[in-house]
DNA sequence: TAGATTTATTGACAAATGTCAAGCTGATAT
DNA sequence: ATATCAGCTTGACATTTGTCAATAAATCTA
């Protein structure tokens, strides 16, 4: 409890920024999420199950993938700091259409769908900042449909370098590849292309 | 203002389907909603302008459209029932990525974004309504990006079909091409391609 | 209605990307 | 260190889609 205090310092600061917060939403808040530690390379969601749990990003980096026939494609990267749910199974409780998996150790902080209806509850201002969050989550999943929209691969990679250059190193080529929905051997090109110029 | 109340109402029930809204918010939406007309074929956004007002598109089509290069590129469609804005331009009062047109004869509700935060001021138990009907609208945004994953064109236009069917034939091929994200050759090439079989 | 303008279709071709296969590289485990 | 394995790179080729151009069809306007 006095850890997770730390661990949720950024996500307190990110409420705060939109609205103070009540000393008690905060205090229910550091109750009711409890802290996950886990190691790259496992699915945090799977494909199916219903997504019962929000979590909060204390630290590391995740992919949501999903596959279309044969093929598998990450549909979102995402780092410290992101609120990580499956959208469509998380809020209408239905079971996902997509997996989550860690691509580096990841500490997590989770908050279950039903507990956090309670917190809606008791504390109805925090749909507040939950709506205004949920207003730039969205936004920026539109930058993302933008970027799918660019034509050529080179446009695309830059959209990555623009937006995920740090985790650049920490993502494979492949999932970097169907993320920006071109073959791996494009982006391959298409890297080695651009580091002649 | 009687004739708001019916224009308005598939409105309010969408709003009490998620909460029952007080007479006294219900009355101010009323209030503040103000209908107006526009004919097919204008500009309701103009990109670079900030989009100051929201509308609850009351009866009519519309489309979101960008440019990437020299090419116009149709981010969205939007018909009878929807709520239309300009998302990121709305939310964070900057200016606008992309414009809004009418492609049919339409009757709109304007609400202006300052009118709005005076209402979630007022009633905050409107976020409550907003932040569900963000999520709705963010689910469905992202299963337009898992669309534009779909590699080949056969699969896009089958998604269109599936969706926007009802408004086949009041949506231009060139903006149904663009918002599938091929060439309207493409387009026309498929759909003569599939009434083969 | 006729003429003008825009949109859709079709063909020929070009360009970009995907696919398959082979080899290379770098990390890990023994 | 060596063997193994996964991921990345590179080449050859196939496929899809884009581009350009000509024509046909539909829509708009006077």
């Amino acid at each position: 409890m006095q850890n997770n205090q730390i661990l949720l310092d950024a996500l307190i600061q990110l409420l705060n920024g939109i609205q103070l917060i009540d000393k008690e939403l905060e205090l229910a808040l550091l109750e009711q999420f409890t802290i996950e530690e886990v190691k790259k390379g496992k699915v945090l969601l799977h494909e199916k199950d219903i997504c019962k749990n929000l979590w909060f990003l204390c630290d590391g980096l995740l992919r949501s993938y999903h596959n279309i026939g044969d093929k598998e494609v990450t549909s979102r990267i995402m780092y410290t700091g992101h609120i990580v749910i499956s959208p469509g199974s998380f809020f209408t409780q239905t079971p996902a259409t997509e997996s989550i998996e860690t691509l580096a150790d990841c500490v997590l902080a989770k908050l279950s769908f039903n507990d956090l209806q309670e917190i809606y509850k008791k504390y109805p201002e925090f749909n507040h900042h939950t709506r205004l969050i949920t207003e730039q989550y969205f936004y920026k999943q539109e930058q993302r449909l933008y970027m799918l929209r660019k034509h050529d691969a080179v446009a695309k990679y830059n959209f990555f370098l623009e937006n995920y250059f740090d985790y650049l190193k920490d993502i494979p080529q492949k999932y970097i590849a169907s993320f920006l929905n071109i073959a791996p051997e494009t982006l391959s090109r298409t890297r080695s292309k651009l580091n002649k110029k």
